[in-house]
DNA sequence: GAAAAAAATGACCAGGTAGTCATATGACTA
DNA sequence: TAGTCATATGACTACCTGGTCATTTTTTTC
């Protein structure tokens, strides 16, 4: 696990750390772990083919050590959110948390194309860790929340908890794909709107989680 | 548009051609578009590099060509589904959808990962456009049953078309990569469980759907 | 059956890759 | 000042890529 970052790299002035590490996120989430070039990544942090070589033992540990510094950052962000609405009902957290993606992915934009790389890539070293990790944590999270929520009488009693699992993390995750790739785009108009249209839309879509499509 | 394919390909005994397309579809649906190895291809196919490229004009010609091919196939299956299920219920047309695209994954798993590998590279021919035809195609699908829904008294009036649809296509999408990519599965056991059960899931959430997750 | 046209071939090319290594640098020690 | 040692360097290697082309093989035409 730890063997992927060697302790020449910790030594380094934080401030190459981090030129190290941006040129690597940057390069990374633009194309992909297989087809992010070394060159390329050695050019933009300005060091030597041979010093990267001497900060980390080969692409993998490189890859395998930004991806975890990124998991990181998410969980923090996260957290802090479940905590800041710990009082709030259950539809305005998720609201809430919904838009707190949103606006780490404009924060963060190449950790989140990090993160849609390695989806669908069953080349990417340690995909499945590290995508179990993902997805098992957002399930945590949500789990908590409807918990709280039922506990509170927020929601329906004889709900099915993974069903409902699923059905919220199907929806929040596509709609911070559908505000970043606009050819999820196709029915609302995310991508160029003002936050106030995106904050209209979220709140349409709580509404329907919370009653449903059918008939009254 | 056109000028991918060279008429020398269509020349060919179809079941030549049908080698070099599923051999095409593996490799590209294995290893993405950049990654995709045309060695690999001409090997797999039993035909020579030259031959190849008398075929196709180059590798994005045979890329757009594959996919176009599974386009085709993809809105053939649908159409039917929706053709055959004309007369049901709004909630069991959205089941048996689903189910008939479990049923195309099972039968067809290099196209639906064909269609994963494209989603988030930004480096893959045209894929603005394939991916927005694949995408309008499944709203139009959802509008059309929703419409239908809604004449027929099966769905709430006051009912944001817009959302409503965003909502349906993120559950049915979600639902289709948690087949079929185990990191996904995290909250409903999809991956490995029998029909029966499987069945049973997409009840659950469509009983989701029309009652909302929200205190009656 | 000969000539012409069409199709098949694989060695080859330029350009890219991850990773190595002999050498150079420069800071700290004695 | 001389010696030591962690770090920095980029030319280099072996390998793989998409694409080309002179040549051979097969098919068609007359």
């Amino acid at each position: 696990m730890s063997d992927t970052v060697l302790p020449t790299f910790h030594n380094l002035p934080l401030a190459k750390q981090k030129r190290i590490i941006d040129a690597a996120l940057a390069e990374f989430a633009d194309k992909g772990y297989q087809q992010a070039s070394l060159n390329t990544l050695v050019a933009h942090s300005s060091i030597s083919k041979g010093s990267l070589y001497q900060y980390f033992r080969d692409k993998r540990g490189i890859f395998l050590y930004i991806f975890q510094f990124a998991i990181g950052l998410v969980r923090k962000t996260l957290l802090r959110v479940k905590d800041d609405t710990r009082e709030e009902n259950f539809f305005i957290r998720l609201e809430r948390s919904l838009l707190a993606g949103v606006d780490f992915i404009r924060r963060h934009p190449r950790i989140y194309g990090l993160y849609l790389k390695i989806l669908f890539d069953e080349h990417v070293p340690q995909r499945v860790e590290l995508l179990q990790a993902v997805r098992q944590f957002a399930a945590d999270y949500l789990r908590s929340l409807v918990r709280q929520g039922l506990a509170r009488g927020e929601l329906r009693e004889d709900l099915p908890e993974p069903a409902a699992i699923f059905l919220l993390d199907a929806l929040l995750d596509r709609f911070l794909q559908a505000v970043c790739v606009p050819a999820f785009d196709v029915t609302l108009a995310l991508h160029q709107s003002p936050p106030g249209n995106l904050q209209q839309c979220v709140q349409e879509l709580m509404a329907l989680l919370r009653t449903g499509l059918g008939k009254a």
